[in-house]
DNA sequence: TCGATTTTGTGAACAGCTTCACCAACTCTT
DNA sequence: AAGAGTTGGTGAAGCTGTTCACAAAATCGA
């Protein structure tokens, strides 16, 4: 399940950094700087200079020696990237506490990505509306997807639930899903999807607070 | 920033995968198996088999060949890497949307996590109560950090305000902390810092979806 | 008991990512 | 114009993680 790098293949250690460099440039915009070098964008970012060095140099060669990188055109650079030049339309499916939060969330503008549906199997739920977005029926989902442009989604239902919403985006033509929900569901090749869960991100952190208080103090380094 | 590995030391790529493990036993245990194969696990975890049995080679030799593990013992066994005995107590800094979808979400109990406080900066919230936790005042922290023995804590802050929150929570004791601000923080050596940030994930996905869309879906192997 | 079968645990090969070290290219000062 | 200082690009080395392949250890049936 690779995904051959026909024209510029890119690692995906650096695609997962991409997106960083585009918050950490927008910062630095923001603070009126034009030009910036990579040790600089490299704090921003929070990782170190080499590697954002070897990063950028996977897109070509836009520093300039001496100088450093173009805020704007760097930005711009990246953005075409990560396909950000349009938009993208995404579909919550489940409008329980976390769907609402996602749907409601300011952020996702200037990050390329609009929230165009939210859909709820809920029966009580269709209709309302969370920030001027109605809720639609689940049984919608095909209608809305095509209506709306949709080309990604986001899944924020019940564990339980979760394997059935993938199948129905799937089988709506959606290829690329974020998955809430704390449980592995299956894809067909082709379909692209991640995980995100609170609940193991805590429990890895859980591993190195036990360890520090199993060892002591004394067992960390820098 | 390397957590030395003194009495048994797990590879962070083996720790990230633990929680799923985790997980993938509950199922699987609710389905009235008492005994798995790492091929078994690997399906329920949405892993391979061959990095199961590496993984929890690191554990020590807890399968039967022939057979393969027992559910409940490898649950324990694995519970206790992640210090799971005990529940972590959890503070979540910022009540707005994400912060109380988060407050609510009954899901952390089974993976022992628990959301012993929400703290808060604007005043018209605290007071107001989120599924039984009563909001208190971000000047609070300190108080709510020792009387609530919290070790770890969650940032659903704006952007801007998650550094103070940071060194807020720093200055309180607290090392592990998840960051769901879209913005890079600093902490000092010995604190642990993990960041979620749902815009970026769905740029990853962005990327090759685009990808997809230039270059055609012949572009995808399996 | 013995052979067939299953499945773990692990050394070894392989692949990918990060870090280092340094050259080349640019600016700035004098 | 020349030297000093700065910073990007990149080959090479080193490290971490994954996959492979198979011996060791268990079960099961006859």
């Amino acid at each position: 399940m690779t995904i051959l790098r026909s024209p510029a293949g890119i690692p995906d250690a650096t695609v997962a950094r991409l997106p960083l460099y585009l918050r950490a440039l927008d910062e630095l915009a923001e603070t009126g700087k034009n030009v910036c070098s990579s040790e600089h964008l490299a704090t921003a970012a929070g990782v170190n200079s080499a590697i954002v060095r070897k990063d950028l140099s996977h897109l070509g060669s836009y520093g300039t020696r001496g100088v450093g990188y173009e805020v704007s055109f760097l930005s711009e650079q990246i953005g075409a990237v990560v396909g950000q030049a349009q938009p993208w339309h995404v579909v919550i499916v489940g409008a329980g506490h976390l769907g609402s939060a996602l749907a409601a969330y300011q952020g996702f503008g200037p990050r390329g990505v609009k929230i165009s549906a939210v859909v709820e199997a809920d029966a009580n739920l269709i209709g309302t509306r969370i920030d001027g977005i109605e809720i639609q029926s689940f049984a919608e989902l095909p209608t809305v997807v095509a209506e709306e442009s949709i080309s990604m989604a986001v899944i924020a239902t019940p564990p339980t639930a979760a394997q059935e919403a993938v199948d129905a985006l799937v089988a709506a033509g959606v290829r690329s899903i974020l998955n809430f929900a704390p449980t592995a569901v299956q894809v067909p090749a082709g379909v692209d999807i991640r995980q995100v869960d609170v609940a193991t991100e805590l429990q890895i952190l859980g591993y190195h607070a036990h360890r520090r208080s199993v060892a002591g103090p004394e067992a960390v380094s820098s």
